[in-house]
DNA sequence: GTCTATATTTCGATAGAC
DNA sequence: GTCTATCGAAATATAGAC
């Protein structure tokens, strides 16, 4: 299963399907620019055919950002999945550094796809008001926050878990400040700095 | 000095000059419904006027949303300057946690607008690239990155720096995990929350 | 300062030929 | 599957009266 999108780089990427290559540049051109500030016509050029040809494809502009945002939405679910197998709030809490640590996993995997989600985050709120996403696919927010409010874990340990997630996104897209370190090295320390908050006083 | 915007939270805010009430409506609807999605026409209305009345008072509608960009940017700048003042790699990371906590005052003292940020962060890097705003005022982000990778500082610290701020804004700004307590006690659990981070071993 | 127009542009989307 | 040509809608911004 790829959930990741070969990243080419170049600009007029010719590998794989049309389809494939109108998400692969769509994602770079909506993470540079922003959702609202690619025009179809961006999409088009930088490919090399025309705006009709894109509708060939997708039936809409914001058919191609939810193609790309569906793409994501695997990586929560699992997590969910894990955290929603354990039964009790204590089995929960012990199991969370585990989790997280999957969840780092995950993020760097799809490091283009998170950063598109952060970037974008209106856009897909948007998406989520007028599609039909809602009805087949319950949002993974919503649900995580269900799981984790619903929980009779203590809130101190419902904030910790929030601002660890905070801090791995932080950690693993910032860029900038950490690059005289190899990128596996940088991954290693976020793991370790998530993981102190965790630790026993 | 008022950095943060009286919230009536009134479907038509009558506090204040009109200029402030436009700035006012503008943040909730660019933060509920991001900045693009939001017509100068929403604006007007929810505020009872036209849209031509607007252009009396902003000369575009780039320019509201940089004013209220502009009444966040000394948040980061009294943190920069407090990190800047401090001379040597080591002093900067001994009094990090301090930084830190002062940053955490700051953020929860300006929810709406740092909300107004984290959801609009590609409408507001397109104002960096359009704008005058480059010249007089120098990026707060990259001011940021500079400090930090310029130091002396070891990459494990800066690590930990990065991801403490983005665990900050997690646990600050999302909304619907800890409604069960007071604000007060989730701010102070965020505090120790991130303060963990930089416990001795 | 606020209003009623209106100018201008850009974008998303479609029709139909090839 | 891709093209040319075009439609229609919506948004920003302006002109000028009050």
């Amino acid at each position: 299963m790829a959930t990741t999108i070969a990243s080419d780089s170049g600009s007029a990427p010719q590998g794989g399907s049309t389809r494939e290559r109108i998400l692969q540049v769509a994602l770079e051109l909506f993470t540079e620019q922003g959702y609202d500030k690619t025009s179809i016509r961006d999409i088009a050029e930088q490919l090399g055919v025309t705006k009709a040809a894109l509708y060939y494809h997708f039936k809409s502009k914001a058919d191609i950002l939810l193609e790309l945002h569906l793409r994501l939405h695997g990586l929560g679910e699992r997590l969910l999945d894990a955290l929603e197998a354990l039964p009790s709030g204590e089995a929960r809490a012990r199991a969370w550094p585990q989790l997280l640590d999957g969840f780092i996993t995950a993020v760097d995997d799809n490091r283009e796809l998170v950063a598109l989600h952060q970037r974008n985050q209106s856009a897909l709120e948007a998406l989520h008001d007028s599609e039909r996403h809602r009805a087949a696919n319950d949002d993974i927010e919503r649900q995580l926050r269900r799981l984790l409010a619903g929980s009779e874990l203590p809130p101190e340990m419902r904030v910790r878990m929030v601002c660890s997630l905070g801090a791995v996104m932080a950690g693993l897209l910032t860029d900038g400040i950490v690059d005289d370190i190899s990128h596996e090295a940088r991954v290693a320390l976020v793991r370790t700095s998530v993981a102190d908050m965790f630790r026993a006083p």
